[in-house]
RNA sequence: GCCCAGAUGGUGGAAUUGGUAGACACGAGGGACUUAAAAUCCCUUGGCCAGUGAUGGCCGUACGGGUUCGAUUCCCGUUCCGGGCACCA
């Protein structure tokens, strides 16, 4: 009897010794170089593992044991992200506390992971939700609280140092109050009453990057924009680093493109608008001197922006945001009621309705502007197509060049200017940026002279002719060169209870930092912790929840006297704030002294190779990015950017099996003969369905609804209907990978996960092609045993064949791990497991080079055979062969012989042969012969090593 | 609307980056072993045409053009699917 492959016995005997011998535990080791390899974290949701969690763990699990085997100390760690909204409404779903279900699904998942086989060093775990982990969220939270963004050093910097500035500048207020709030619009953790994105279902405040379309992404609930103080963070302070750094970093296009688009960097101009003292429209020429310094303009200025400085000639109106406090300071008094009507309209549309509908709606303020440029004097209207969140809340209007100008200035009657030669505005604007300017002026009169000199942009190109408006505008002091970003401050706080406390206490209003010795602030235990719909924060529920400054501890509420015991923050932070820089602490997770050992840091650096999902690209990725720019400007991080390269697995989507009932019966007609009846799709559980194929019984037994169920079969079996759907407990397409190491193993579950297709790609579950890689399993675990169960090994000299084959694979492998290829890794070790099989190789010295190339990919039974075949160690120890191209020289080479691209036949030329040598073999082959009958020879082409082409034309 | 990525057999996907398209796997069909099933092994498998046959020919990488001796690959245009941003001036 062959020896069996029993995965069951071999897997359960490795987890065993790898936990015993500590085989993954790793530390920091001078003489070694590192490697980083990460994967985000996941949430520990109620529903467990499903088979999509795993593939990127796989994938990095399998370059970290490749890039170990290759010499490096890697460190591969994996903790939970298990603070945040996720995790809290499973427990509000559940009815449980969400500590209590929190741990629980940690567990659960632990548990998943461990059967998985992977080279995790559990000694290393964080958990965010755990007090010595968030001790340094909050201690980040306070550095942030205590630093400011300096733009000049474009770095953060002690808020100290601020002060001095303010003094040195003598416009440090005197009064206390004062000062607070001037440096609270400094510092780069700081409380702002702002706008914010308000969801009621929630009972929380979200961040930008959590609400997509009016809802939130989190349950789809509405989302409405309210005022609120809160707690934020100046991201946008750093919105060119965080532009910069994407240069450095080998991150996929498309995500480096998504951040791009979220940081939004335009470049352009603020100029400077009078508003028109001259209330009749014949107010012309007025502006005709340069405008006037000082007392007196701010009250009749305004300050638009605009990327398109070349088109000042064509401005024909202004448009104000509704929102803009320059609305009621414009506003004439017999347009008053006509603006107060239209602000009321607006007030009465949601966020959802204004970003979905967008016709033309607008009024007239009843105020002129002046253009710096022309002097020309137009209308300003008041028009909620403009943001006053962006720039500087006001535009000016170009309705020949920008399509919302344009519907605007149709729907009002207003005139269009053309500034592009060529260009036909008569039906639609022309927005591109190319071409040549014309009618800038139309006539020299229509040009205000600064210091003698006017602006004349005729015969330039556009480019040319924004870089001299700016210049322009510069020179006369008619407005300032500005770098906009859409990029806005994130809201860190949240209205919730699983979440880190803010180490904060108010006393009289105003915010102070509790001791950094003091920390952590642990989360108090209170009895009600759902969100309520109003906002009030769970943690007001807390009745031990008030600092007493004295005796420096978490006192009773009712001792609150704001002399020495004043009341603790009641907000939480945001599931993003105990994820920006868990990488750090992975490095160093149980020093107490600091959130990394400085030591510790300079020997890890940064992470590098991150994988994980694209759908953080404009949340956990842009945060942890800021975060860790902030930690280094504080010198804790070594490196700007955290993640140097990163991969991006792709969704593993649901394939959903359906069975199709007869209307108004219980019989269900299989696929096939669906056509001929009228019948209802129903979803069908897939884990009873395999190839396609009903399982009858199981599917009678699945619910008593099915139990009396009859089939109309087409040859003897039930084929069921599929459609890719997105994986979810409704359409009973989820597969749990608990399964699928139950019946096949750990490792064909790795495998087959990769062999699914390219890591990055997105792709159904589809269990069907399962057994090829099981199968492959089987074929590598009978080369190693003779009939009756004995190792089958010889020391003999291998076969030229075997080598080539061995080193082939070891070529291809090594190549394509390196690039995330490893569907095609997977490949090449079918194909070379096939090939010594047929060469019945048992060379030793073969066989005992394929358990350390498998094993990043299926771990298990490379130990097993490691350890048969006598090698020492862990195979994960095994150093990583290397190849020889002398066993890999082909003696000829097959080569396609070209005729004109029509006629081609394969030849052997010798593998030395030089190009001159395969056009004479070529032309002189027989087979060559007659093709060339009755042809005349054109060109001869030989491309070295590969091809002879011979063009030729009939004679 | 703007930006990014993509489209290859019945299916998942390969293709040395311009050089024999369809590797590998699944599924399907045929065969061997077996009382039978499972497991295992072997053969066929992009389409069409001709031939008893070995084989030969034509078409074929979403569609239409182009560059090239040669294009799945490069260029231009079109269609479709996915992702991001979106009254961002």
């Amino acid at each position: 009897m062959a020896k069996e492959y029993n995965f069951r016995e071999i897997e359960q005997k490795w987890h065993r010794l790898w936990t015993e011998r500590q085989t993954y535990k790793i530390g920091e080791d001078e003489s070694r170089e590192k490697f980083y390899v990460l994967n985000m974290f996941p949430y520990p949701s109620g529903a467990g593992l499903h088979v999509g969690h795993p593939l990127g763990y796989i994938a990095s699990d399998i370059y970290a044991r490749f890039k170990r085997q290759q010499g490096f100390n890697v460190l591969n760690p994996m903790g939970y992200d298990a603070y945040g909204l996720p995790a809290e409404q499973y427990a509000i779903q559940t009815g449980q506390h969400p500590e209590k279900t929190t741990f629980a699904n940690i567990d659960r998942y632990r548990e998943q992971l461990d059967k998985i086989g992977f080279s995790f060093d559990w000694d290393r775990e964080v958990r965010t939700c755990t007090p010595d982990y968030y001790r340094w969220t909050q201690w980040a939270f306070q550095k942030m609280y205590n630093s400011y963004f300096d733009e000049a050093l474009q770095k953060a910097q002690p808020i100290e140092k601020l002060v001095e500035k303010f003094k040195a500048e003598g416009t440090w207020p005197a009064d206390e109050k004062a000062q607070n709030d001037l440096l609270m619009n400094h510092r780069i953790a700081f409380l702002g009453e702002t706008m914010v994105n308000w969801c009621p279902k929630l009972g929380t405040v979200l961040a930008n990057d959590e609400v997509v379309e009016g809802v939130s992404v989190r349950g789809g609930y509405p989302v409405e924009q309210k005022k609120m103080r809160q707690w934020c963070l100046r991201v946008s302070a750093y919105s060119q680093r965080l532009l910069d750094g994407l240069d450095t970093i080998d991150w996929s296009e498309s995500i480096k493109e998504t951040q791009k688009n979220w940081i939004g960097r335009s470049e352009g101009a603020e100029v400077k608008i009078c508003l028109s003292s001259n209330p009749s429209p014949e107010g012309k020429g007025e502006m005709k001197k340069p405008l006037p310094s000082g007392g007196g303009l701010e009250e009749a200025s305004f300050t638009i922006f605009t990327t398109r400085a070349d088109t000042m000639f064509g401005v024909t109106f202004f448009v104000l945001a509704p929102e803009s406090e320059l609305v009621d300071k414009v506003t004439t008094p017999d347009q008053r009621a006509a603006v107060d009507e239209y602000l009321k309209y607006v007030k009465s549309r949601t966020e959802r309705e204004r970003m979905i509908d967008h016709t033309v709606t607008g009024v007239f303020s009843g105020a002129y502007g002046i253009n710096p440029i022309t002097g020309d004097r137009c209308p300003i209207y008041i028009a909620e197509y403009v943001l006053a969140g962006y720039g500087t809340g006001a535009i000016m209007a170009v309705p020949a060049h920008d399509s919302r100008d344009y519907a605007f200035a149709k729907h009002f009657g207003l005139p269009i200017v053309p500034l592009v030669e060529g260009a036909d505005v008569s039906e639609e604007s022309y927005d591109a940026k190319e071409g040549i300017v014309i009618n800038s002026p139309v006539s020299e009169d229509k040009s205000v002279k600064y210091d003698g000199e006017s602006l004349c942009l005729n015969g330039l190109s556009i480019k040319e002719a924004i870089a001299e408006t700016k210049r322009f505008v510069k020179a006369h002091n008619l407005g300032r060169v500005k770098v906009n970003y859409r990029l806005r401050d994130a809201i860190f706080s949240r209205q919730r209870y699983w979440g880190e406390p803010f180490p904060v206490y108010y006393k009289n209003g105003i915010p102070t930092m509790i001791p950094e010795d003091c920390l952590p602030i642990e989360l108090p235990q209170v009895e009600k912790f759902l969100p309520t719909e109003t906002g009030e924060p769970p943690l007001g529920n807390a009745q031990i929840w008030a600092w007493d400054e004295v005796n420096r501890k978490i006192v009773d509420k009712k001792l609150i006297d704001e002399k020495t015991v004043f009341p603790i923050e009641l907000y939480t932070m945001p599931g993003f704030a105990g994820s920006s820089a868990y990488f750090l602490r992975y490095m160093d997770p149980k020093n107490d002294k600091a959130l990394v050992g400085d030591d510790v840091a300079s020997y890890w650096q940064n992470v590098d190779l991150y994988v994980g999902g694209s759908e953080h690209a404009t949340g956990h990725l842009i945060y942890s990015r800021f975060w860790n720019k902030f930690l280094f400007d504080l010198g804790v991080s070594k490196k700007d950017e955290p993640f140097q390269k990163l991969v991006n697995q792709g969704m593993i989507q649901g394939r959903s099996n359906f069975v199709y009932r007869i209307k108004d019966t219980n019989t269900f007609v299989s696929l096939g003969l669906k056509d001929q009846y009228d019948v209802t799709p129903i979803h069908v559980d897939v884990n009873i369905v395999k190839n396609d194929v009903l399982d009858l019984e199981a599917f009678k037994a699945w619910s008593p609804e099915y139990a009396t169920a009859e089939f109309i079969l087409e040859d003897g079996k039930y084929i069921c209907g599929w459609a890719i759907e997105k994986m979810s407990k409704s359409m009973y397409n989820v597969v749990n990978p608990d399964m699928i190491v139950e019946n096949y193993g750990a490792d064909t579950l790795r495998l087959y996960e990769m062999f699914l297709g390219p890591v990055e790609q997105s792709k159904p579950w589809d269990t069907n092609g399962i057994d090829g890689c099981f199968r492959f399993l089987k074929k590598l675990w009978a080369l190693y045993w003779d009939k009756d169960g004995n190792l089958a090994l010889t020391d003999g000299e291998p076969s030229a064949d075997s080598l080539k084959t061995l080193h082939k694979l070891i070529k291809k492998v090594t190549a394509d791990i390196e690039v995330f290829s490893f569907n095609t890794s997977i490949s090449a070790f079918m194909v070379a497991v096939n090939e010594l099989g047929q060469q019945k190789c048992n060379s030793r010295a073969v066989l005992q080079a394929l358990p350390v190339l498998i094993s990043p990919f299926a771990p298990h039974i490379a130990e097993e055979l490691w350890e048969a075949i006598g090698g020492e160690g862990s195979v994960c120890d095994a150093k990583w062969p290397q190849y020889e191209e002398k066993y890999l020289v082909e003696t000829s080479v097959k080569l396609g012989v070209q005729f004109n691209g029509k006629v081609r036949f394969d030849m052997l030329f010798p593998a030395d042969a030089t190009p001159e040598q395969m056009i004479e073999l070529a032309t002189s082959a027989p087979e060559a012969a007659r093709h060339l009958e009755g042809m005349q020879i054109v060109k001869t082409i030989a491309i070295p090593k590969r091809i002879v082409n011979i063009v030729v034309k009939p004679n």
